[in-house]
DNA sequence: CCATCAATAGACAGACCTGTATGTATTTGC
DNA sequence: GCAAATACATACAGGTCTGTCTATTGATGG
């Protein structure tokens, strides 16, 4: 199954070593999230990852499995982060809530950044689309960042600790929609502060 | 200039009896907000619509200016109802920023409910777009938003008004997101309760 | 009543879309 | 080194996209 030899002699574009599939998603990731995921087609995808276009549906029998593997492989990443940031050990349960943020805070800052991959899937890709798979994959990743946010914030035993998780989860999609929109702004950290206030207050 | 006469006999499908162009926004409001932009087609609007395809391209050159209307019709709405939530006599300065959230509460438990035009705008016409009109119209939503918004907090003389800006905002377009994530839910009244909180902490 | 303008119907161009088919070359495992 | 899997290039099918063109019908206003 492992498909690329050891060739670690030169650092070249990186992206010319890789097997085929990885090529293909380190392609469609980079198009997807710079421009959309409905304004890239297959036929660009396999023209910018040096692919034939039989070893595309090869590997991804259709566009609409390119695009769930793409979000997959977006949600299991930022996870990743999430859990590396909130689970430093030595901080209070209130600081693990606020690490969200600080954890936020230099990718949002990047000219770079486009917002939350499954606020805009979702932009793109509503209740009235056809595509299944798609849907179901960015249903399932909000309906788990809601459990990590609650599981994050049970141990600080709040009144209403449903609504402290609404208020997070808000403070943090609002995050990414405004970093776009007044970009060089402290949006986080107010946010950030925002969080803290409402953790802390009765 | 005018284009229909006066038939309100009876009330048919009111659509059937707008002006082309009026029926041509019309629809292409619904599609656009029901699917998205760019999963929607000329074709598709002119159909639903009823409408010439010349007809369509004398009032609108181009899909990109169809966009644009669509959206600055959208604007002008929200705005519409934004300045009558926020300006009924009699209510204090804190009260005017959290009329917002009074405003967004039952439009956003609507199961026909998608989100922000602007942000899901933002997803489909990115900074990479070819389509400036498009662009240059969402960036105006935003600096419009902000700028109102801001106005709004002027009078509560906080410490850090442009912070506590930024935090309303992201409370707000948090909330439309969330709403699209997990329906049902007391979303708008957890961050009403939070942004009432920001406010009247020092 | 007639000229003018708006709207209609429908064909068409050329580009792009997803997905398939057909061969050829290149790795890779044994 | 050789057989088998993998990837390559390219052409093609059938559909959809935006936008143009022609020609006809219908309403309006003087």
């Amino acid at each position: 199954m492992k498909a690329h030899s050891a060739f670690m002699d030169v650092a070249g574009q990186s992206l010319e070593r890789l097997a085929p599939r990885e090529r293909i998603l380190t392609t469609a990731s980079d198009l997807f999230y710079r421009l959309s995921i409905n304004s890239v087609g297959i036929d660009r995808i396999i023209a910018e990852s040096g692919v034939a276009k039989m070893t595309f549906y090869k590997h991804f029998p259709s566009k609409a499995t390119l695009i769930a593997t793409y979000l997959r492989d977006k949600r299991a990443i930022w996870f990743q982060m999430l859990a590396t940031a909130t689970g430093k050990p030595g901080l209070s349960a209130t600081e693990r809530v606020l690490a969200i943020f600080d954890a936020i805070d230099e990718p949002l800052r990047s000219p770079s950044f486009r917002g939350c991959s499954f606020a805009r899937g979702l932009a793109e890709f509503g209740p009235e689309a056809n595509t299944p798979e798609v849907q179901a994959t960015i249903a399932e990743y909000f309906t788990e960042l809601h459990e990590f946010v609650a599981t994050l914030i049970e141990p600080l035993a709040l009144d209403n600790p449903e609504r402290a998780v609404i208020q997070i989860l808000s403070l943090v999609q609002g995050s990414f929609v405004m970093a776009q929109s007044i970009p060089n702004a402290g949006i986080v950290e107010a946010n950030r502060d925002a969080a803290k206030l409402l953790l802390e207050h009765p």
